[in-house]
RNA sequence: GGGCGUGUAGCUCAACAGGCAGAGCAGUGGCCUUUUAAGCCAUUGGUUCAGGGUUCGAAUCCCUGCACGCUCACCA
């Protein structure tokens, strides 16, 4: 580890700590009060008519030091926020306020001794009698200081460089508050999902992250291997094929929230790595579970927010049911001028399309142009949130056929804030029909196609057994996270979101 | 992968049109007994992302590379 000029002067001061016979790094904290619970107790005693004195043991990191000659202020900041620490020579004398002044630096851990009191500005403190180290602070936090005015914490100079952020997002957790708030709302946004689906009944599973065949869904998979087992593995790129299987096995309401892998680009809204919620709901249609969505999310919003009004992106969204809908079809009538139901081959849609002006991509199924189309013209205008249905068939080859339309399958897509958040159909349980898909997905595409859909003989197998009509259903979790914190990229929401490596690394 | 942009002290940023690389904060030394971006005085700190080129002279202009951001393509 290469030390600046700083950080060897830290260095210096660990090591004539320990010279001196005091540990920088004591095994041991005594710590008997939050902050916030330190200033609720004097607050609750300074109501009471003859007050005892409210003594505690407060731990924490020192966030700013402004020393004043024989007395020093000091902001020490915990888990639940901060507090100020007040040293004066009168209770410490010269040598310990000497010992603090030369020892203890920002970014080290403090634990102090001594009785709350209000400072003549009215601030709530600990009036400190006796202090030590709890864990000495080598390198410095990389901010340079707070003001608070009027509670509030105004960072002057914040971390702000994205790629010191990312790399080293202990830093940046460590400086600045609204990211841990972040994270703290991830958590919260996963447990709510977690309740909406126990209380209905839905058992949370586990299905297999390693994979000897990856399917459902569209995606380059992570390739692994099995050393001893001589095998080729997949990273899942989705959990649905194994979730519809235990629908085999006899539950009925299952649901995994885990993370999916998918070899593909990077972008504000893809991350290699990301969290998925699928569930699968036997004897529910797309309608019910779109219905269902609406209720999660709302419910979601509810716990987390309080509110289902939300500001994404400057927008106000609203999450209350019903959310509106629109058939794909009527969707890309009223966006580019194209009916598809008009166009029921690739060739004769390639044609509307060259004639509005539009790029066609060579040798594209018909369901990718129309994918294409949606993704260009509309999804970017689906603020609000807003369901799109009924989905080309030969894009689809996990979901169940519209009764009277081969050609179009009960599938949906929620859209918010301009993104996909979450795709569900009616899922297609007849073991004939899925082999027929599956055969029709590597004849339509090329072999080297990443949405060539590898035929899973034992998911056909599994089906063959019987598997009960069914809706399923999966969404980004980091996505929603986006939207109900404000962020507008996924590296904001993924703790340690993938870069690129380094060499100095 | 393509396009645009950014990279300067520990942090946040300056440095015009090529002419001695700077400020605030942090650090260090000193003064200061209720401050809160404390203040005052003094002071340290640079491979200007890396490598090459043009020039009397490059943070600045050119080339190559690296990283990050935005964006396009693919995908959730």
């Amino acid at each position: 580890m290469e030390l600046s000029e700083l950080e060897k002067i830290r260095l210096k001061k660990v090591f004539e700590l320990r010279a001196g016979g005091i540990e920088p790094y004591p095994t041991r904290a005594n710590r008997t009060h939050t902050s916030q619970e330190a200033i609720a107790a004097f607050e609750a005693a300074e109501k009471q008519a003859d007050p005892a004195p409210v003594e505690v043991t407060l731990a924490g990191r020192l966030r700013a030091i402004r020393p004043m000659g024989k007395v020093v202020f000091a902001h020490i900041e915990d888990g639940a926020g901060r507090i100020q620490l007040f040293f004066r020579v009168n209770e410490l004398g010269e040598d310990q306020l000497r010992h603090f002044t030369e020892y203890f630096d920002l970014g080290d851990f403090i634990e102090a001794f001594g009785v709350m009191f209000r400072t003549r500005t009215g601030e709530v403190t600990l009036h400190v009698h006796r202090f030590r180290m709890l864990a000495k602070a080598i390198s410095p936090l990389p901010a340079a200081k707070d003001e608070v005015v009027d509670g509030q914490i105004i960072r002057h100079a914040t971390l702000s460089d994205p790629e010191l952020r990312y790399r080293q997002r202990y830093a940046d957790l460590a400086v600045n508050p609204e990211v841990r708030e972040i994270f703290r709302k991830r958590a919260a946004i996963v447990r709510a999902l977690r309740e909406f689906l126990d209380e209905r009944g839905f058992l949370e599973v586990e299905t297999p992250i390693l994979q000897p065949i990856y399917g459902g869904a569209a995606a380059r998979p992570f390739i692994t291997y099995h050393n001893q087992l001589k095998q080729q593995l997949y990273l899942r790129i989705s959990f649905e094929l194994y979730l519809k299987r235990l629908l085999v096995g006899g539950y009925e309401r299952v649901y995994e929230i885990g993370r999916d892998f998918r070899n593909e680009g990077v972008s504000f809204k893809h991350n290699p790595e990301f969290t998925q919620l699928e569930f699968y709901m036997a004897y529910a249609d797309y309608l019910k579970v779109m219905s269902l969505t609406e209720e999660m999310l709302a419910y979601v919003c509810d716990r987390v927010l309080g509110t289902r009004q939300v500001t994404f992106n400057g927008h106000v969204i609203d999450f209350n049911p019903p959310w509106r809908r629109i058939s794909l079809r009527e969707a890309l009538i009223e966006a580019v001028g194209i009916d598809i139901a008009q166009h029921p081959t690739t060739e004769s849609l390639a044609e509307a399309m060259r004639q509005k002006g539009l790029a066609v991509k060579p040798n594209a199924p018909r369901g990718k142009l129309i994918e294409g189309m949606l993704g260009d013209f509309v999804e970017p205008n689906l603020i609000q949130p807003t369901f799109i249905y009924d989905y080309p068939r030969d894009i689809s080859p996990l979901a169940k056929n519209k009764p009277d339309d081969p050609n179009t399958v009960e599938r949906f897509e929620g859209y918010v804030g301009g993104m996909e958040l979450c795709n569900a159909f009616t899922e297609l349980n007849d073991p004939l029909e899925q082999e027929k898909r599956f055969l029709e997905m590597g004849r339509t595409y090329e072999a080297e196609d990443e949405d060539r859909h590898p035929m899973d003989e034992d998911y056909l197998r599994a089906m063959a057994y019987g598997m009960p009509p069914n809706g399923g259903f999966g969404m980004g979790v980091d996505r929603l996270v986006m939207l109900l914190t404000d962020r507008r990229s996924i590296r904001e929401v993924i703790l340690f979101p993938h870069l690129r490596e380094r060499e100095d690394d």
